[in-house]
DNA sequence: TTGAAAGCGCTAACAG
DNA sequence: CTGTTAGCGCTTTCAA
């Protein structure tokens, strides 16, 4: 003879409350008051209680996650915009899941996946191409979905306009009156990422023409996203018959290679050499880095409020986002 | 997601029959009449039907999770744990999910559903304090879990000797002809967190004790983790009338405000003011800073892979891994 | 052979 | 903060 395992309904009853309660103690702690919680707990320890899966899937209408497809994951700029979406989900009732992609078929599997297998109401894809295909099925399989860093007339978006912080760069430098500079930008990204290192340039190029002062290739390093790589560029750089007065880095990081091999040739910053960054991540602040802001908590930030709020009311329209970008003054320049 | 799979209400509908008769066409075929089986089989064929109950357990079995349950989720330190638990569950079958504690209130909330509500199958549980209830109710409920940076005889754990890191950094500091120093800890830290700092301060201290050079009051600041008051603290130990020759700050950040006060004040690093960090994350290499290592990635991927084996194999004995600590010399001492 | 209707254990909308 | 009540997708009576 088997013995049923214990329901919701003796757990309520045992608690002496409804199972209304009990499945909130459950799904909801936080909405359930501190005393009938511990109430309800008891019962459950007791009674060993365990939710039958299915029962609950079966009435669930919704999983209450939000996914976050990414790549780098552990990047600071990723990291800053994962701050401004955990800062934002805490405070409520999503779970986040992370699915951290590193190779094309990773991110394949992902697009093909999350759409159909229906474990999360909304996702956020950061910083990664999304194909024709793709944004159909996700359209079809009405996954709420919303774009950093890249768009899609489907979906909602969040960008900043590279070139134009290129531009913006640029200008900052020749206002300060640096006139030979340098451009330090990634190359060999892998095929599943985006590519806006590409555009800081383009933008950069363009305003030094317009400006009288073209960018001419030997000014130009495109290396992989490695330290030790970045300096030696910048060596390279430095050891040019006409070395620049400023380096452009298309991130953060990259100039922080730059400041390394600066100070290993006991170059005065910014006197015998210009630095500038991009993406105004916190350890921009931690060495005086100036550098262009891009907002990164706040896209974060708003990427999740955007979802949540398509959620919770699918009828809301579709927004396409531009941050605005910065330049933050501090000491490299 | 809401969802919109064919329910058997659709296939019924599809066939102009009852769910009844759907209902035994899939679990009594014999029952039902010959033609009306075929009409039915074809509306399931036409709708791609695939019953919910089989497709949701279809799904759980080639889909586990992991969950990790962590504070400060964006600090540096944490972040470095998570690249290593990141690298490799991407390799694996299993999900990750996040669970941003920020509260006495929420990790206890956790803390008490997480083992009930068996939506994960194994649990991460980074520098936070586990009372014995709830580790009894995590055994009890059979949810795999292991301690980062706290140990409990019912689970696997990964330490570092923070006491012996404080006695380290004392010799080291002692060794290089240093004598007097200061200490920069954390303080106020919020009751649902551990407290690593005091632990390396008494091994810091005792060594320095051990050596006759006793550190006293003055010399040792206490802060909440916020880089001001870092800096105000440091000024304060350089304006006493014997100002410290070196510092030991307890987590790298920290000691990159003190480097900042350093700057402030034009003081030569090391030879005016010596600064010595803890954790050894990236931003410590980029600036250079002499600091302990105690293998942040090595400690988040060895939790997912102790974790994971007990996943497959539940007879897997309990381990428990102390990581050993180092001095990363660089250029701050 | 078939269908109406009553659950299964759980969640959620809506009052109070 | 809590309970009432109406589902969720499906199986199982029980009549017809």
């Amino acid at each position: 003879m088997k013995r049923r395992d214990p329901t919701i309904y003796q757990v309520a009853e045992g608690a002496g409350v409804s199972i209304t309660t009990v499945s909130r103690v459950l799904n909801a702690p936080h909405r359930v008051n501190e005393d009938t919680r511990k109430k309800v707990l008891k019962a459950i320890e007791e009674l060993h209680f365990v939710p039958k899966a299915e029962a609950s899937a079966r009435a669930r209408k919704d999983f209450k996650r939000i996914g976050v497809l990414t790549p780098y994951f552990t990047e600071p700029s990723f990291v800053q915009r994962m701050r401004g979406i955990s800062n934002v989900m805490m405070g409520s009732e999503y779970e986040l899941i992370v699915y951290a992609v590193e190779s094309l078929a990773q991110l394949r599997g992902y697009l093909d996946m999350l759409p159909i297998s229906r474990r999360i109401d909304g996702l956020i894809i950061m910083s990664l191409p999304l194909r024709n295909g793709d944004a159909e099925r996700i359209r079809d399989n009405h996954l709420q979905t919303i774009l950093v860093e890249y768009n899609h007339p489907f979906f909602s978006s969040i960008e900043i306009d590279n070139e134009y912080g290129g531009r913006l760069t640029a200008e900052y430098l020749l206002g300060k009156g640096y006139r030979r500079m340098a451009f330090i930008g990634e190359a060999g990204e892998p095929p599943y990422s985006l590519h806006p290192s590409a555009f800081r340039l383009t933008g950069f190029q363009q305003a030094l023409s317009k400006a009288g002062v073209p960018l001419t290739e030997e000014y130009i390093g495109l290396n992989p996203l490695n330290m030790e790589r970045v300096i030696e560029q910048t060596n390279l750089f430095l050891d040019l018959p006409e070395p620049p007065e400023a380096i452009f880095a298309c991130s953060d990081i990259q100039a922080v290679g730059v400041l390394k091999a600066a100070r290993r040739r006991n170059l005065r910053v910014p006197e015998d050499l210009a630095v500038m960054g991009f993406d105004n991540i916190d350890l921009a602040d931690y060495m005086e880095l100036t550098t262009v802001d891009q907002s990164l908590d706040e896209s974060g930030r708003t990427s999740v409020e955007i979802l949540m709020g398509r959620l919770t009311d699918p009828t809301r329209p579709i927004q396409n986002i531009k941050l605005q970008l910065n330049i933050v003054e501090r000491s490299t320049v």
